[in-house]
DNA sequence: ATTCTAAGTTATATGCTATTACATTCGCGG
DNA sequence: CCGCGAATGTAATAGCATATAACTTAGAAT
């Protein structure tokens, strides 16, 4: 295994670890471009390469595509994880939310990748995508901090996440620069969260009357 | 002008409305296979033309995709107007919200198109794309029968369009399929609703509040 | 009628994906 | 330590899409 960005050594026959730096280049090429920047020919003579060695570890330009989304996964779930551990004055939910505007407009070609691709939507059941794409998702759940139901939490978390896509959409489309923007992107979101709370300990309190009238 | 959807008749040299036609045949294409489904070669063929007769009406592939998201945008534009437009017992927000979220899953790959592609955010300021975008927005506005100052509708206009895209967003991802779905896209949709006109009431107090304070 | 221009055609260059057949290296069992 | 099979890479090539250039036709405008 050696370095994932290297170019194969000039006189090997091997690279040592294609795959990988197959998949960290088009990361770097995507941030830019988005997914149509991503250019198996281009990558391949990148890394010092034939065109056709790619294909070795990729059936096909999709099954590329989907290695570099997981591993976005992965990326943007240590980033929030990260968020979440160091101490601040916000809440979890809040810095989880921020760091997630802050990485959808900053690598913005690689978030529209992950969001709004076709790629995540075909990816199997157990396939490494998925499992990604799980994977992120359950922090934005644990962010929540609400000793609820799962199923309250749950919702609350698609509803948290759903805003945040949405508020990064726009933000991308200019609805957020030039004189009609009345609110900034970050206001934006810092109200959701505040919504998310408020609505989360509502449930939870409606839950605890219920319990009770049981009894 | 002739039929949009109408090849080219055999014995003729102009198709009568060839600029028209690619873009309702892009579009039927988008509607399935999304961005990449459009190819300028295949739409000539379909439509009966040669291959490069599309460049006489538009620049390159991108400037063809412009056109059709504008048109996409007037489409949905239109389906807005007749939700809000007819009776019901929901408010005008309600519908337009059910409308956009059965739009974004019915022809998801249009919806692509408008709201997930770098098309939109690459529109120049006075670009028919651009005017398109902004129309529709303006519906969103009207949409909240509040009579708010424009500020305060057009922030909870941006939350609740912010949203409405998320929700479409993340059921394409799959997130409300399976066993985590403890809630519909609907009933998603509908909470964000309700938070808006809340949430909008509540700033219209708070301004009057403050204007009786001033006196 | 003549001429100018908009719109379409054929031919062609370029770039990307993907496959096939062949070459080289690595690593493991004998 | 050797040899052999699997993994990995290469060369050659097919096929499709975008885009341009040079040429042709139809329609409109005077």
């Amino acid at each position: 295994m050696r370095s994932q960005l290297a170019r194969k050594p000039e006189n090997t026959y091997h690279h040592g670890d294609l795959r990988d730096a197959l998949i960290k280049a088009a990361l770097r090429e995507a941030e830019q471009g988005g997914v149509e920047a991503i250019s198996i020919k281009a990558l391949a003579k990148q890394l010092g390469v034939s065109q056709p060695a790619p294909y070795r570890h990729f059936a096909d330009r999709e099954a590329l595509l989907a290695a570099v989304t997981a591993e976005a996964f992965r990326q943007l779930s240590a980033l929030l994880r990260e968020a979440m551990a160091k101490p601040s004055k916000q809440s979890k939910l809040s810095r989880l939310a921020q760091a997630t505007l802050d990485f959808g407009l900053r690598r913005n070609g690689i978030y529209r990748l992950m969001f709004a691709s076709r790629t995540v939507s075909c990816a199997a059941k157990g396939s490494e995508l998925h499992e990604a794409t799980r994977e992120t998702f359950a922090l934005v759940i644990e962010a929540l901090e609400a000793p609820a139901v799962r199923y309250l939490r749950e919702r609350q978390a698609l509803k948290i996440w759903a805003a945040l896509h949405g508020v990064v959409m726009l933000a991308e489309q200019g609805l957020f620069t030039g004189e009609a923007a009345h609110a900034t992107r970050e206001e934006l979101v810092e109200d959701f969260v505040n919504e998310t709370k408020a609505a989360l300990a509502l449930a939870i309190k409606d839950a605890q009357r219920r319990k009770k009238a049981d009894a």
